[in-house]
DNA sequence: GTCGTATGTTAGTAACTCAAACATACTAAG
DNA sequence: CTTAGTATGTTTGAGTTACTAACATACGAC
């Protein structure tokens, strides 16, 4: 390791220091917290803000002592973008550094495998119209959710059900745009990108992140970071056995979680086409069958999955997101009793259950956060860009 | 971070390449793979040398161009010691840092909730012994492995059934003895410290490691790290779920892996007390049952409890290793059958089941080897050390 | 107004690594 | 036996980086 390697950890170290700080921090409170030294951090932080990834605010007095300079992520200057394709929509959501939003936009139109030009093209639009709307902020970066999975290297969608999406080499796709030149551009799974979402949340954390939507999904973070694996998609749980032999499920298998907690599921078995919302899918479900019962199977179901990945990550978090989350407290109980059950971490702790306090869409706010975080990993790139921009 | 931090980074870098390194490497084959520049790595080698933590041979000619100098890890200079502490023995095992036993001992004796001093006791006895064998080496940390919990901490074994221990201070206990004033002292779960074993052979890999012991146990392995949790009891998969409502585990819950393929549950159901081989168990319930039955059992069940842990963590290597390894091959097909069902990984590539080559006692060396680790991490503060000692 | 206090800056120093040239020691070929 | 070629390892001087210690700054409190 060298040098400019030390520094360009530093810089990054401070970048983020002042990211996750709630409030605008001093130069002084920033050295506290990284460990280094005032200079240094006031060295640190005069390149960031000669960059535009900090921004200096009017000095505030705080009781005794010489009043301090607020420090701030820097506020339009840097725009990152997040595409979320969805199978009725394709939306658009710009942010800068402090997390605010830029500018956002939303397509309507069925996404299939016939019309993936279409999309693509839709895409295309609603990015020239974000970045037009976000002003001179520059474009940072580009990520795509896609409710599918992802090929290891992000180039392209191996399968996603719900578009009917097979081998879609998306990344080569956009970034053949004209537009995007120069732009790294990222293709991820949109489950993995709600979850940035929580991590933003409760930072530095462990915890399993399920989250149901048309199948049920998952990740697992471990102090802040995402659990990867060799393909990119550990915490995918909703292919875990429940019930060896059990129902079928549209994988083809038998005995998936999924077949017994899915959003999908458990609308073929209440005999519904249209999207309702999971309340009132409970309620048509009650119907036919005690209320208790039908919240007792995903509960349990879904108890029996979480301890078994709790017993094996030896973790005592649980966060419940997507339409889980209306029901969260609901299910909570017979998770805590299947789990209270089957988890060993659960004689030592009690395991916590919690819902996401979800946004209205976390996907599309994660993969637009995601489009920015290479940038607070190596803002000495950005450094170096800007200054022979300006030269 | 500072300066001194990259120093101490590139030190363990460069000692860690030489303790990696099948063969004796030179000064520049070390700056090629270290990405340091000659004059660099030069500088840190006389450190280590000084420091009688690296070891230079004579130059040996290499074809064409100036003969390298050899460099190896130290022999016979730094001592770690590892304690195993089972049921019926303990054994204590010094090795320095070529990773060449120095000395070995074992005591035999029923460890038991009632002797815990006696077996302290024997510990202090064997440590004595190796250490003294061991000659001038300076014992750098003592590493003990316990069947059974250990706190977060590592300060005391919680509960370690085949011992019958619970809530024993033992590390307390151990740097309570003079000798060891100023030395490490670590206590850790024996599997876990047997997966070091597989992690040496198989350097920056991921894969999922289960041993059969007296239960079923575990690891969990990402880019040849060992996986902790919160409580540092992660991949301890004995008692996940392979049966809701099945066979009874002697952990009080029903259905647990540990109930259908443990040592312990095959004896039980054998109807043996003795201890015999694997093989000899094997036979002895094909008596009863067909012998395809018996092994189909243990495949199955291990199998469905591997392909969710392989789903959860997205991993496409299993390493089976303790009495499991002997009917490796057997159970095999088994495993893979249900496996390749129920893992997705499996749709992508082939899931690689492997047997562990096991030694004698794994976990002994595991621990030797965990004692000598924070030295090769940190060897800054050895030399800083070694320094004020010569002085 | 003076003191106490906390922030941020300046100047000088120490530590680390790097690039470039050099010294060394061998093989191979004429 | 000499010369060329090659790879290793060392020396030298320079360029980073961050640190320590002292200082300047700007406030509140008495």
């Amino acid at each position: 390791m060298q040098s400019t390697h030390l520094r360009e950890h530093n810089l990054s170290l401070v970048m983020r220091a002042v990211m996750n700080a709630a409030d605008p921090v001093s130069r002084a409170t920033l050295a506290r917290s990284t460990q280094l030294t005032k200079p240094t951090v006031s060295k640190l932080v005069e390149e960031l803000i000669t960059a535009g990834l900090v921004e200096e605010h009017a000095p505030v007095s705080q009781g005794s002592g010489r009043p301090m300079v607020p420090l701030q992520p820097a506020q339009h200057t840097v725009l990152g973008i997040g595409l979320e394709i969805a199978a009725e929509h394709i939306s658009c959501l710009g942010i800068d550094l402090a997390g605010g939003e830029l500018s956002s936009r939303t397509e309507y139109l069925e996404v299939t495998a016939d019309n993936v030009p279409e999309a693509v093209q839709a895409c295309a639009r609603l990015l020239d119209q974000v970045r037009a709307e976000a002003g001179e902020a520059t474009l940072v970066g580009v990520c795509v959710a896609v409710p599918g999975r992802i090929s290891p290297d992000g180039e392209s969608v191996l399968s996603a059900p719900n578009l009917d999406w097979d081998d879609v080499p998306l990344m080569r796709e956009l970034q053949a745009m004209p537009a995007l030149e120069g732009v790294p551009v990222l293709v991820q799974n949109d489950i993995r990108l709600s979850v940035l979402t929580e991590i933003a949340r409760r930072p530095d954390e462990s915890f399993m992140y399920v989250r149901g939507s048309t199948g049920v999904g998952g990740a697992i973070v471990l102090e802040g970071k995402v659990l990867e694996g060799v393909h990119g998609w550990a915490g995918e749980f909703g292919h875990t056995v429940v019930e060896p032999g059990g129902a079928l499920c549209r994988c083809g298998r038998r005995g998936c979680l999924e077949a017994y907690v899915s959003y999908h599921a458990l609308r073929e078995r209440a005999g519904l086409r249209r999207d309702v919302l999971i309340d009132e899918l409970v309620e048509e479900l009650s119907r036919s069958t005690d209320r208790a019962e039908v919240i007792g199977t995903i509960g349990r179901s879904l108890g029996l999955a979480v301890a078994n990945a709790l017993n094996i990550l030896d973790l005592s978090t649980v966060v419940l997101s997507g339409y889980l989350g209306p029901i969260a407290e609901e299910i909570a109980p017979f998770i805590r009793e299947t789990v209270d059950l089957h988890a060993l971490a659960a004689e030592v702790d009690e395991i916590v259950i919690e819902r996401s306090d979800d946004l209205a869409a976390p996907a599309l706010w994660g993969a637009a956060r995601a489009a920015v975080s290479p940038l607070l990993d190596h803002p000495g790139d950005w450094i170096a860009r800007s200054a022979s921009l300006s030269d």
